[in-house]
DNA sequence: ACGATACGCTACGGATGCGTAGCGAAGATG
DNA sequence: CATCTTCGCTACGCATCCGTAGCGTATCGT
């Protein structure tokens, strides 16, 4: 496959999906306009318009280059697993471009089904690794057997987004380790209801460094 | 004040700001043009430009005079007043208007000064309610005198986010439920590295009903 | 009943964006 | 070196939207 070797068009191709991100993130994805692509990627929109049949493709294709999902760090322990994959997560949306992609995919998601695909796609893509190691974790007895891996899944993820895109924007990686121990605690503790898993008094004895000591704003 | 109580206006008023709201939950902020919210909601655009001075004006409007906080609960209990503001949370972010509104608000937020500042005051009234209850909880001994009302509101609404907006467009008061469940869990129990604070053996023990049987979709 | 006011309607001028056509120059290929 | 492809550029036609002006009509306040 790809006998498509002219160095011409994989130039003009890598810097207008660059561009295209750039814009995206500052302005949104209405606003990211093939001409203003144009202008900021230094590729004429007659050379644009023979690459991608109309902006819509620009700006998918764009997306769809760029998004790509975490390595499995597979430490061993599910702890740790869940500190490297979500201290990452929390870099993502702090830095990077994802920070300021994020947001314009979910509310395009929202209207558009092409959008919505795509979103659905990555997002599957990303959460794999995270459910492998949660997996991973109730095999090696860390969470109880009848522990759902997707509600973890939004217990660990959600507080992050949710920090950064609506309490505070600021979101540190402090913050992401007390999400981790704390739904891991939640997950070891015998429910009041229900009969209990293993209950496994407590292997993680890692220094955790709890210092919270920020404005509590909400 | 409110000198104004001609008639014409107040109905004007509100049939473009209805309209407003629709077009923006229906196709997002920078489509809802104002010659689209004259054409569904019958006003004439000229007579909407007579009461607000641009576009942007109009659609902060629309937002400023929906969005509304949730009504503080206070049953006596952490346990029952979160569960009413997070199955609350999970009905608005299912139906209602703010299902679409808030992907909108919160991209807008992004890019625009004057919407993150409107994100920002909204959040803060809808956040205070909660932080209320939460506060009273540990008053009354139901959560540690060293818990950060701020972390504790974002492990719980995150998650409802989370599934909502991200991983799964499924979301139950089921899963509500569960979160609060687990949350508190979490706060209850004795910290591996910090010495705990009251260790109050479940007072809670309402039937929550926890049937999970979904797919484990992400 | 009668001024005052808001309304709907038509018609603008200006701007911006989409997507296309044609042409000469530059670079790639063999 | 000769050919083929891509590129940049200018110039469109079409559509949409912004925000404003003017005028006649319906409605409100008194």
């Amino acid at each position: 496959m790809t006998p498509r070797t002219d160095p011409r068009v994989a130039r003009s191709r890598a810097t207008v999906l660059r561009a295209t991100l750039d814009l995206v993130a500052e302005r949104g994805i209405p606003a990211t306009t093939v001409e203003a692509v144009a202008e900021r990627s230094g590729v004429a929109k007659t050379t644009i318009y023979r690459q991608w049949p109309d902006r819509a493709a620009l700006v998918l294709d764009a997306f769809d280059t760029t998004l790509d999902p975490p390595t499995d760090p597979d430490t061993g322990t599910l702890r740790d697993d869940l500190v490297h994959l979500l201290t990452g997560l929390a870099h993502a949306l702090t830095t990077g471009p994802a920070a300021a992609l994020m947001p314009a995919l979910v509310d395009a998601a929202q209207r558009d089904p092409v959008f919505a695909a795509l979103h659905r796609r990555e997002a599957d893509r990303r959460h794999r690794v995270v459910l492998d190691a949660i997996t991973r974790g109730i095999a090696r007895g860390e969470l109880p057997a009848d522990t759902d891996p997707a509600d973890v899944l939004d217990l660990l993820a959600g507080p992050l987004f949710h920090r950064r895109l609506i309490s505070a924007p600021e979101l540190t990686t402090d913050f992401a380790h007390r999400v981790v121990d704390l739904v891991l605690r939640a997950h070891t503790t015998p429910a009041p209801g229900r009969p209990e898993g293993q209950v496994r008094p407590w292997p993680i004895g890692r220094g955790n460094t709890v210092r919270d000591a920020d404005a509590p704003r909400t």
